[in-house]
RNA sequence: GUGGGUAUAGCUCAGUCGGUUAGAGCACCAGUUUGUGGCACUGGGGGUCGUGGGUUCGAACCCCAUUACCCACCCCA
C-alpha cells in the first residue's frame, strides 16, 4: 500500500476537513473586515528567495528546505514559509513604487524537512497576513488585535508575548554587547549556546539548561538597549494594547526564527497543545522589501500554524440539511436522477443510485445527515408522486412530483 | 541530526508462563419490521499479529535486523 510521505497528512473525516474549512472561513472573514485582500503565490520558488529573506543562518534554510534542481536546471525549493513569496510578488508587481498601504492574506501549504512531532509536520498549513507601506506602530497593534480577534472568534484561548528586536540603528551594537557577554561566560555554557553565540546569540538567552540560565540572570537584553525610536514605539505599542484590552506579557527573550524581523516581534502561545506551543508568530520586517530589491517599504505580518490549533478548533454543531433522493425500483431511478439535477439549482441533494426498500433509504438518508428523505416507490411512480419525510420533525407526506420543489421553499 | 516509546480487525485496544481455533468495544452488514431512520435485541462478515530473519516440538509473546508511526530535544507556525 502506498502511504502518504512522512510528515504529510490527509485532512478528511473525523470532522478534520470541516475544521479546516471552518478555520479558514473564520480567519478570512476577520481579515477581510480589517481590509485585507487575498493573495495566492506559488508554492515553488527560486531557492535564492529564501536564502536572502529567511536568512542563511537559520535552520530553515540551512537544513530544512525541500530543495532540488528542476528539469530546466533551476535551483528551486518548496516554500518553507509564506512571507518571502508575498514580498517577492509585491516587488515583482512593482507595488513598492506606489505610495499606498496594501494588506494581503493567504493560506496554504508550507514545507520543512524536519523530524515530525506533535504540532509539527513536513507539510503544514499557515494562514498569514502581510501589510506593506505602513510604519506607524498603530499597525503593529492593529495586527495583534486582529490576530487575537481571530482566536477569540474561534474560542481558542491564548497568551500573547511581545518583544522588540530593534532596528539597524540599535541591533548591531546590542549584538556585539551580547556576544561579548556570552564570550565572558563561555566556560559555563552548553554546546548549544556556544553554537547560538555564533548564529543567533539572542536565542541563547532562552536556553533551558539550568547552568546556562544561571549565567544569564544579568545578561543584557535587547529591550534595554533600544534606540530612542524603537524604545518609543515599543512603549506606544504596549499602551495601545492596554487601551484596547489586550492582555500580553513582554518576553525579553522572544526572538523570531527568521532573520528578517525588526522591531516589534510577537508570538501567540497555547499551553494546551504540547511542546510546540506557538500557534502564531509574527512581527515587523521593515528591511525585507529592499533586501529583495524593492524600494524601502516598511512591512509587518504574522502567520498562524493551522495544524497547531487543530485540536483547539470546535466546529459549531451543524443541523441536518439537504435532501436525499432514492427509488425503490429500477424503473424510477432515472426520474429521481433527473429530479436531483433540477433541485440542485438551490438545494444540496444526494441521490442513491440503487433501488432499495424504504427502510434502506431511510437508513442511508439518516447516515448522510440529510434533513429530507424523498423516495419514489412503485405506488408513487404510477401516481406521478413522491413520498417525502422530514427526518427531524418526522412529518411525512406524498406530493405530486411537480409540486415537490415548490414545497421545499 | 539525537533520544525514548509503540506496532494485533476499518477505529480504540486486551491477549497470562511461549501451548490447541487470536479476543472485546465501537463501526459495518443482516434479521427482529416484505413501504418507515436513530434506540434496543439477535446474528454475521472482517486478521500475512508492521516486515525480514533467528531460537524452539511449538512464537502475537523470546532474540536480531528493518520500516513506519508517536513523543521529546534541536528548531519553528
Amino acid at each position: 500500500m502506498i502511504k502518504a510521505l512522512r510528515g504529510m497528512k490527509d485532512i478528511l473525516e473525523s470532522d478534520e476537513s470541516a475544521k479546516f474549512q471552518y478555520f479558514v472561513k473564520t480567519a478570512t472573514a476577520v481579515a477581510e473586515r480589517y481590509g485585507f485582500e487575498y493573495i495566492e503565490t506559488p508554492k515553488l520558488e527560486e531557492t535564492a528567495l529564501f536564502k536572502r529573506s529567511v536568512g542563511e543562518s537559520s535552520d530553515i534554510v540551512g537544513k530544512e528546505m525541500y530543495q532540488f534542481i528542476d528539469k530546466g536546471e533551476n535551483d528551486v525549493c518548496l516554500r518553507p514559509e509564506g512571507t518571502a513569496g508575498v514580498v517577492r510578488a509585491f516587488v515583482e508587481k512593482k507595488l513598492d513604487r506606489i505610495d499606498q498601504t496594501r494588506r494581503f492574506f493567504y493560506h496554504g501549504s508550507m514545507f520543512r524537512y524536519e523530524r515530525p512531532q506533535k504540532g509539527r509536520l513536513r507539510e503544514f498549513h499557515q494562514f498569514g497576513c502581510e501589510v506593506f507601506g505602513e510604519s506607524n506602530v498603530l499597525e503593529d497593534a492593529n495586527l495583534i488585535i486582529m490576530l487575537s480577534t481571530i482566536f477569540n472568534t474561534l474560542g481558542i484561548s491564548h497568551q500573547i508575548q511581545i518583544n522588540s528586536l530593534g532596528c539597524p540603528k540599535c541591533i548591531p551594537a546590542y549584538r556585539e554587547k551580547l556576544v561579548a557577554f556570552l564570550d565572558s561566560k563561555k566556560e559555563h555554557l552548553c554546546d548549544d549556546c556556544l553554537r547560538r553565540k555564533e548564529t543567533n546569540p539572542i536565542r541563547a538567552l532562552d536556553c533551558k539548561t539550568i547552568t546556562c540560565a544561571e549565567q544569564y540572570v544579568d545578561a543584557p537584553f535587547i529591550t534595554d538597549n533600544l534606540c530612542d525610536e524603537c524604545a518609543a514605539d515599543f512603549e506606544r505599542l504596549k499602551t495601545l494594547l492596554d487601551h484596547n484590552n489586550i492582555a500580553y506579557t513582554v518576553n525579553k527573550k522572544l526572538v523570531r526564527g527568521l532573520d528578517y524581523y525588526t522591531k516589534t516581534a510577537f508570538e501567540f502561545v497555547s499551553d494546551e497543545i504540547g511542546a510546540q506551543s506557538a500557534i502564531a508568530g509574527g512581527g515587523r520586517y521593515d528591511r525585507l522589501v529592499e533586501f529583495l530589491e524593492g524600494r524601502p517599504t516598511p512591512a509587518i505580518g504574522f502567520a498562524i500554524g493551522i495544524e497547531r490549533i487543530f485540536d483547539l478548533i470546535k466546529v459549531p454543531e451543524g443541523s441536518r440539511q439537504g435532501i436525499y433522493l432514492g427509488a425503490m425500483d429500477e424503473a424510477a431511478i432515472d426520474t429521481v436522477f433527473a429530479k436531483a439535477q433540477a433541485l440542485r439549482r438551490n438545494h444540496t441533494v444526494t441521490v442513491d443510485y440503487s433501488a432499495r426498500g424504504l427502510k434502506g433509504h431511510l437508513k442511508q438518508a439518516d447516515k448522510a445527515e440529510a434533513r429530507i428523505c424523498a423516495v419514489i416507490g412503485e405506488t408513487e411512480r404510477l401516481a406521478g408522486t413522491i413520498w417525502v419525510k422530514d427526518l427531524e420533525t418526522k412529518e411525512e407526506q406524498t406530493v405530486a412530483l411537480d409540486a415537490f420543489q415548490g414545497m421545499l421553499a
